[in-house]
DNA sequence: ACTCCACAGGAAGCGAGGGAAA
DNA sequence: TTTCCCTCGCTTCCTGTGGAGT
């Protein structure tokens, strides 16, 4: 204890150190070069009168204190965990809902409260949360998992170790000291102390890979049965834990319980998607569906209800028109009642507002925000792509530019082969490719559906859904395929076939 | 009723690249 | 150093298939 608090300090005043050096050079320059023109830069930006009061609210990130319109989910989730305040296991939870249901929030609210009690009440009760869309497979699950239950028994035992050596320092003084405790004695503390040193001595932590599977798991097994608690393990996304690497994990997890000697271990999964319990071994699928619990889409009234909630805070007064709101949830409602979509257009709105200097947000601004939203989106997602991917889609939008719609797999191929050697790229089997359009597809880039045209074979038509101008300035951007410079001779070569 | 196209997409497995342990 | 282990992108080999043409 007594080592650590200069360590922290002392770094963190060195760094408040350099970067104050840091700043008076920078200062000390701009002060000598340009004086002028720096004066006024963000002046004019800061003098329109700003539209937010806090941003903060309306972003993803943000979890509310009060969640309109989810009570019902909520006080459900609570009857359940409950049971781990009186020590008991609670049920294994599954919780369904689209995007933007307020699923993630909901739980993660309950989550917090379930463990503020538990400190209130000295229940020992942890919650820990993984997003399982970046932590795919069964080793990472497991090694994240380890390793938070290692930094938490550390946590713990330093806090035991605390209160020992303040108990032993006071029995040094006066042996009624140990009236209260579990000791009689000091010899009986230094061995308790030993003890728990050499227990943290032994924790090690999980390295991102190298070990085997069943290794990782057993030094997560020991690390949650250290002490006696209970112990919710939030899955978000599990549905893409279990499409991606099986019900090993899971299956793993809820057998757990008949070998944890004093903790007790429960599952809250949160999934996008109804069915996917269905490739589920019975017996998981059973053990986990325990208790279920569904957020069904928000419609446009609720929606309009989260959004004003969310307005009051995040903008100023009557800084927007009255149709803003019922129109960013409109637009949200279709999009299957997705409150994250709702809120981000709401802010985006402001946004665009705000840069025009505009001191009302009205339904112009909205009708912008739903395309910027989509744009960005777009244009992220492609900037962000692998180059073979790129190389792909380049080769759908030469096709598409030039009239030729409802591209199918083959002719994309040919295209994309030729582009390969251009550029002096790998040219991937046409297998691959088919993965590779399949996953341009989940992304919403391009749309690909299985046709059958009878004697002319089987194959995917493929469509671009997005615009088209904006991609391919995209993909130009990218300095392997900025180097094509002439693009007619490839689709040429198609009609000469 | 049967054929047969042009693929879709599953299974297995390879090899490089991350790392750990002996 | 060698030997394991996990992950990822990819290939090879394969079986499956809707429906126009015959």
């Amino acid at each position: 204890m007594s080592n650590e608090e200069p360590g922290p300090s002392d770094s963190a005043s060195v760094d408040i150190d350099s970067s104050q050096d840091f700043d008076v050079d920078l200062d000390d320059v701009v002060l000598e070069d340009e004086e002028e023109e720096n004066q006024g830069l963000f002046d004019d930006l800061l003098s329109g009168e700003p539209i937010f009061e806090n941003k903060e609210v309306l972003r993803p990130s943000y979890t509310p204190h009060e969640l309109p319109h989810r009570k019902e989910q909520i006080n459900k989730m609570a009857t359940i965990l409950v049971a781990a305040l009186r020590g008991e296991t609670p049920s294994n939870i599954l919780i369904y809902g689209k995007t933007g249901t307020g699923k993630t929030a909901s739980a993660k609210f309950v989550s917090q409260e379930l463990e503020s009690t538990s400190q209130k009440y000295r229940v020992p009760c942890d919650v820990e949360y993984i997003n399982c869309e970046v932590t795919d497979t069964q080793y990472r699950v497991l090694a994240q998992l380890a390793n938070k239950f290692i930094e938490e028994n550390e946590r713990l035992i330093d806090e035991w170790l605390a209160d020992l050596r303040e108990l032993r320092e006071s029995a040094l003084e006066d042996t009624s000291a140990f009236d209260d405790a579990d000791f009689d004695s000091i010899d009986a503390v230094d061995d308790r102390i030993a003890e728990l040193e050499a227990d943290k001595a032994e924790f090690e932590t999980v390295p991102m890979t190298g070990w085997p599977t069943d290794r990782v798991y057993s030094v997560f097994f020991d690390a949650v049965d250290y002490h006696e608690r209970v112990v919710v393990i939030m899955l978000d996304e599990i549905d893409k834990l279990v499409e991606k690497s099986g019900d090993d994990t899971l299956y793993n997890l809820s057998r757990m319980n008949s070998e944890l000697a004093n903790s007790r271990v429960s599952i809250m999964g949160i999934s996008n998607d109804l069915k996917f319990t269905d490739f589920l071994d019975p017996r998981v699928k059973s053990s986990l569906g325990e208790e279920e619990i569904v957020f069904p889409p928000y419609d446009a009234n609720q929606l309009r209800d989260i959004l004003q909630h969310r307005s009051d805070v995040a903008f100023k007064a009557d800084a927007l028109t009255d149709d803003v709101i019922p129109l960013c949830a409109a637009f949200a409602a279709q999009e299957h009642g997705d409150a994250r979509r709702a809120l981000d257009l709401l802010r985006t709105a402001g946004e665009l507002a705000e840069r025009d200097q505009s001191e009302l947000v009205d339904e112009d601004h909205v009708r912008q925000a739903q395309d910027k939203i989509e744009l960005d989106r777009v244009v992220e997602v492609v900037r962000t792509l692998p180059t073979q991917s790129k190389i792909v889609l380049f080769s759908i939008i030469l096709l598409e530019k030039n009239g030729v719609h409802n591209v199918n797999t083959g002719e994309v191929y040919n295209i994309y082969k030729r582009l390969c050697e251009e550029i002096d790229a790998d040219v991937l089997t046409q297998r691959r490719v088919t993965d590779l359009i399949s996953e341009l597809d989940m992304l919403g880039i391009v749309n690909a559906v299985v046709v059958s045209k009878g004697r002319y074979g089987r194959t995917k038509e493929i469509s671009l859904s997005v615009p088209i101008e904006e991609t391919e300035a995209v993909l130009l951007s990218d300095s392997r395929l900025g180097d094509i410079e002439d693009v007619q001779p490839f689709v040429q070569a198609r009609f000469d076939n």
